[in-house]
RNA sequence: GCCCCCAUCGUCUAGUGGCCUAGGACACCACCCUUUCAAGGUGGCGGCACGGGUUCGAAUCCCGUUGGGGGUGCCA
């Protein structure tokens, strides 16, 4: 495939982060509507973070949101540390062409001198002694004099001043590649156009610039998104903020709300409403149209997207979507007590009343127990009103014998009983409500009644009825 | 400290010199609808950080100040 190539390459350090999300979902647009490819590459060269198990985590992740090795744009995944060969040969190559320099000095000498000198950072103290490789040695490169221009994307033209760089290390005293160096040849191998990345990147682009030039070719489009923050308006931490994509999913977000919800942090779908279907907004995103600033991760908004969302789907799609917190270990009742056909018909009044799809079953649980879990503060609340106990025992009767058993009939009967006592609906219908569904809140009682049927539904007035 | 980035309602943003008395969304408040709770509808609250320029005209361009963020590893 031929046109621009893009790549997302996250380190298997932990779950996937949602700051991360988006960056791939940027590129993942970006890879559909300019006609390129969407690399993923592994950096797993971290070593003493990186965990195998994280690498399935972040793949997973991403096929959740959509990005996966079933589209022809995707390409991948590669592993860093396959290429470590690759990685030490250009370091080579740099030796021997004079662009790098082998330096003895540890961690600790470097502090200690720059702490007698008063300086910041390594000096460049080992350039001009000639060392070859050895044990305990390190690869520096040869930052050259005079500056370098990052042509980036969303930040227009940012000049680095050489000086201000020090010669930073290529390759470990261990000989293993760091990842400024295998970042740049891995992305040169895979023939990158476009790094599209996080702002805190930004100061590493200089750096990689000068490798990519020193290995004799022209340097990538760069583009340095802006971060995510948290209310504190610090970049989003995985130890202190809620950043697992995992997490998000697993408490009933949509993927779609999710995905629609990332791609609004920095830019804005056309049209009139940021509500929007992927399609379109793979359609239009675009590099320039993204906003400079850090973006607050706002949970009340994801939680807005996600209800609209929710209210989108088709009633079979909902009931699909809904299924894990229906019968998994979390739902409120037995498997066997659930029924297709009743959720399916409460569907259009439980999907207005849904934040994340773990709502949905809590609100129709009352339909599927054997019997209804009482709320007891309810309870004495709503039969603590003078007429409640009448009511009830008078709609048991009433409803023993409805010719029809349909909302309509149910609403009218205890309508006209409510009345007959001086009762708007809202307060008539309290008791039967408690009676049936043990709260006060929940669906329109009607249509639930309806589905209940006339059987459950007289046994619990009657039930309740016994216990006044 | 040093380097770099950024700056429109509380938040996410629209805005690219006149269409801005600055528009939308989330949140919040009120009202309407209503069978409880939601959802929905209507309205309200609320912002161009500050100071200088440039211009007939600036949220938009320039400079400075202030504020925020990122980086400053033999992490990625």
């Amino acid at each position: 495939m031929s046109g621009p190539r893009f790549r997302f390459a996250p380190s298997p350090t932990g779950f996937f982060h949602v700051g991360g999300a988006r960056t791939a979902l940027w590129n993942w647009a970006l890879a559909h509507n300019q006609g390129g490819t969407f690399v993923l590459r592994i950096e797993d060269t971290d070593e003493e973070r990186n965990r195998p198990e994280w690498t399935q985590g972040i793949i997973d992740a991403l096929a959740w949101i959509g990005i996966g090795a079933d589209d022809p744009r995707f390409e991948g995944p590669y592993y860093q540390s396959h290429y470590a060969d690759a990685h030490v040969a250009a370091a080579k190559q740099l030796f021997e062409q004079g662009n790098a320099y082998y330096c003895d000095m540890t961690a600790a000498e470097v502090e200690a001198r720059n702490k007698v000198e008063g300086n910041q950072g390594y000096q460049g103290w080992s350039r001009n002694l000639g060392l070859g490789p050895g044990p305990g040695r390190v690869l520096r490169f040869k930052v050259p004099a005079g500056s370098t221009t990052v042509h980036d994307l969303v930040r227009g033209e940012v000049v680095f001043d050489n000086a201000l760089i020090e010669d930073f290390v290529l390759l470990r005293s261990s000989g293993s590649p760091m990842f400024l160096l295998a970042n740049v040849v891995d992305d040169l191998q895979m023939r990158i156009s476009h790094v599209v990345r996080a702002e805190e990147h930004l100061p590493n682009a200089p750096k990689q610039q000068m490798i990519w030039q020193a290995l004799g070719h022209e340097p990538p489009v760069w583009a340095h998104v802006p971060v995510l923050v948290n209310e504190a308006r610090k970049k989003l931490s995985k130890r202190r903020d809620k950043v697992a994509l995992e997490q998000y999913r697993d408490e009933g977000y949509l993927p779609d709300a999710m995905v629609n919800y990332l791609m609004t942090l920095g830019w804005t779908p056309k049209g009139d409403s940021e509500i929007a279907p992927w399609s379109e907004m793979e359609r239009d995103f675009r590099l320039e149209d993204v906003n400079h600033s850090p973006a607050f991760f706002d949970l009340k908004k994801l939680a807005a997207f996600n209800g609209d969302h929710i209210r989108m789907l088709s009633t079979e799609a909902f009931f699909e979507a809904c299924k894990p917190w229906l019968f998994g270990p979390s739902a409120p009742f037995p498997r066997s007590g659930f029924d297709e056909g009743m959720f399916l018909a409460m569907a259009p009044h439980i999907q207005p009343r849904c934040v994340t799809l773990a709502d949905a079953a809590g609100v129709v649980d009352f339909l599927f127990v054997a019997d209804p879990v009482v709320d007891e503060a309810a309870w004495a609340k709503t039969f603590g009103a003078a007429e409640a106990a009448t009511v009830l025992r008078e709609a048991t009767a009433a409803y023993e014998v409805l010719p029809v058993w349909n909302a309509d009939a149910l609403k009218a009967t205890l309508e006209t009983i409510g009345e007959a006592h001086g009762l708007k609906l809202g307060k008539a219908q309290a008791p039967v409500r408690v009676a049936v569904t043990g709260r006060t809140v929940g669906p329109p009682l009607f249509e639930a009644l309806e589905v209940l049927g006339r059987d459950e539904t007289l046994r619990r007035m009657r039930a309740a009825e016994a216990t006044l």
